[in-house]
DNA sequence: AAAAAAGAGTCAGCCATATTGACGCATCTT
DNA sequence: AAGATGCGTCAATATGGCTGACTCTTTTTT
């Protein structure tokens, strides 16, 4: 069944390797979203809307720079984005308490109830694949990619807080 | 060190772990491709050319109608991207032998170059990943991978050959 | 042999998402 | 009081996708 994917072996630096590596990460990535991207195609809204909501769900509150420095996009293209979501009711915006030049994100119910759908058809996928693979998998599965953070991501991804 | 990455737990399909995988993913292939996109920035090239040029180098020969396949996108997006990489010389193309309908795809030796130079960045980071996170890790790694796939791309993925 | 299907190329036009650089305003820090 | 920071917005541009239609060649089917 698995023949096409033996386990590395010990020589697991060669190119044969690493290009199998970089080919399941890309189509993986792919296979995951494509079915949000199914979704998404019948609403007004796109990826980078769809990103945006998920980093207001995984963390209510975050600021726009937080946001922005998650995202790795420009202020520009990250403004439109918002500005979508907040005009149809699905994002909204709290001055910041301690700091009163902060706007902190939150979702509206609305916005809640459109990201857990989204969120629902990966977290499917996802965990069947979790399931398929097992346990000691799993933990391989974030090692690696991990090992591929800079430092100061491995920091940010680690300090995301699930919101409610 | 690694706190913030406790391996999964026996109740593995929680939200929580679901939304770490997905996280991870999503950085780890961004992060994965940065170098490459740094370097294509310096050049008339951009990620998709480097999306074809990787897979003419690892499938030699393979079909206009196969790598459309494997990058899942339409005749005009791929044909735009041909036609710069035939233009400048890093791609040729030959009439099908068994059927003359069929342009096989081919890197010239600048072509092989300059994808090699691209590669390399890749790799280099991906071997940093394997080797911190160790062997047992990679196979883990690549089974969840493979579980993200649907069973037809599994089967594309899997009859990639290495050319030289 | 004729008809249908498949592989490839191309046209025109459109859309989503990203970019740069500059500027204004409110607010916090020094 | 001066400077730095957080945010929003302007205009212009690039990239890489898309649809739908049409042609040409070659292979397959009837």
């Amino acid at each position: 069944m698995a023949d096409s994917f033996l386990p590395p072996s010990p020589l697991f630096l060669r190119e044969a390797e690493v290009r199998r590596g970089i080919e399941l990460l890309y189509f993986g990535y792919s296979s995951l979203i494509k079915r949000a991207d199914d979704k998404l195609a019948g609403t007004p809204y796109g990826r980078a809307h769809h990103r945006a909501l998920y980093f207001m769900a995984r963390q209510p509150g975050l600021t726009v720079s937080e946001l922005l420095r998650l995202l790795d996009i420009t202020k520009q293209s990250l403004g439109r984005v918002l500005t979508d979501l907040q005009d149809n009711g699905l994002v909204e915006q709290k001055v910041g308490e301690r700091d009163r030049r902060q706007r902190r994100l939150f979702l509206t119910e609305a916005g809640k109830t459109f990201e857990h759908e989204l969120f629902d058809l990966l977290r499917r996928r996802m965990a069947e694949a979790y399931a398929e693979a097992g346990q000691q998998a799993v933990g391989g599965f974030w090692s690696v990619l991990r090992g591929l953070l800079p430092t100061d991501l491995r920091e940010a991804v680690a300090d995301l807080q699930q919101g409610d």
